[in-house]
DNA sequence: TTAATTAGTGTAGAATGAATACTTATTAGT
DNA sequence: ACTAATAAGTATTCATTCTACACTAATTAA
């Protein structure tokens, strides 16, 4: 029995982290300034370096933590970049990871302090590497995704108005949704709960506030279904 | 600016393939004997380890031709698995390719050189490692894969007939499906050519033989639909 | 009181999906 | 030559879902 498969090929592996926001400009993206050489200054995913103890699933949730303090976020992994030249500096194989997050929850004061910076999608700078690429590719997986499972509680506030969920399912997919077709499929999907509530400050009449149903929610997280918006 | 990262961990990163295939038995998939140790002798995905200077896809293709003697395969990779214990000799991060293939056109003779043996999905050995999981994540991702593009062109014959390519359906997906309707939904996809030859082998009244567009097919390979089987 | 603003709601016609059975062509066997 | 056996091949109805489309309601600011 071997100890180790000496001779072949060891390389470095890195996660990167893309996560996804949402407010009232629309869906974001949090990117740093990259504190090191090469590419120093420049914008940037969030990604680390695999240790040796850990798995991918938990250096992405390291990482992240330590350039945001965020915690307890499930990213999930969608692909793995490995083109010979993607690093200058060295051979470098990363693993992409997305979530998406409530941008209000998690505090502007941690982020700060981390220098993590929200960029709206369609305002974002030029990323070193070829994380813009991942970028698209994982907005790809985020569109696709809206299609089979419920997206919405990770990125609204607790308590949100059906035109936030229409705009934010409009800046998913980049199309305008016609108002009383979406209301009904949505409905039609059983995960809301109206409450009797109203905000009052994007109109005279105040629109009614919704919440989504946690159990009903997670139920369909596991059980896809097909939803054509 | 840098010429490395020092410091970092770097890991062992391999391949694994699964390559399925299906005949008048049904869905199989491609397993090879183990060469060497741990494990050896026991039944296995075709792997091998990501060398310094190629990227993951080419290293995919040159594993899945060593030990078939395969060319020319595309394959999908679809997930790295991580686990620190994953692999018992040593630290080894895996990434999994799958691909569809034509176990006819793909010479019976190389794999038997190679010592890669087919076997029915549904009397998959146990393997080694993290495999069974990598093959069941595989098949989840096929299974996902016929409701969004065609299948079959990779796993039939150049000609076939509706029945076998219903009984493909049927493997891919795992359970029966209605003739008439299968039959009328295939037909609404406009990828497929009847042909003005029957295949009397499989019925006394003989059943004509079609073949996919090619163009028609690869086009919608591209642009996705939604498919309800 | 009026004007302005956004919320909120319904329907008809079209398209798609699901369920269901009988006839046809052919050959093997008698 | 006839019959039996086999799988092929084909249509329709009903239910559901999707799409396109426009007016009324509630509220407050002026």
């Amino acid at each position: 029995m071997l100890n180790n498969y000496n001779s072949e090929d060891k390389v470095l592996l890195s996660v990167d982290c893309i996560i996804f926001g949402f407010d009232n400009e629309g869906l974001k993206i949090l990117l740093i300034k990259r504190g090191f050489e090469p590419e120093k200054g420049k914008w940037s995913l969030m990604g680390g370096f695999l240790k040796k103890d850990e798995s991918l699933n938990k250096a992405a949730i390291r990482v992240l933590n330590f350039y945001t303090g965020l915690q307890d976020i499930y990213m999930e992994q969608f692909y793995a970049y490995s083109e010979v030249d993607r690093d200058p500096v060295e051979r470098t194989i990363s693993v992409a990871y997305y979530a998406l997050i409530n941008i209000e929850n998690h505090n502007a004061e941690l982020i700060k302090n981390y220098e993590a910076q929200w960029f709206s999608i369609s305002k974002m700078p030029k990323l070193i590497f070829d994380h813009n690429e991942m970028v698209s590719h994982a907005m790809r997986r985020l569109r696709y995704r809206t299609s089979t499972k419920p997206v919405g509680f990770e990125l609204l506030p607790e308590k949100f108005t059906m035109r936030q969920l229409l705009e934010l399912y409009e800046a998913i997919l980049d199309k305008k949704l016609d108002k009383r077709n979406f209301i009904s499929k949505i409905n039609s999907l059983d995960i809301l709960v109206k409450l009797n509530e109203k905000d009052m400050l994007s109109s005279r009449k105040g629109s009614y506030l919704y919440k989504f149903d946690k159990e009903k929610y997670d139920a369909k997280l596991l059980n896809h279904f097909v939803l054509n918006l």
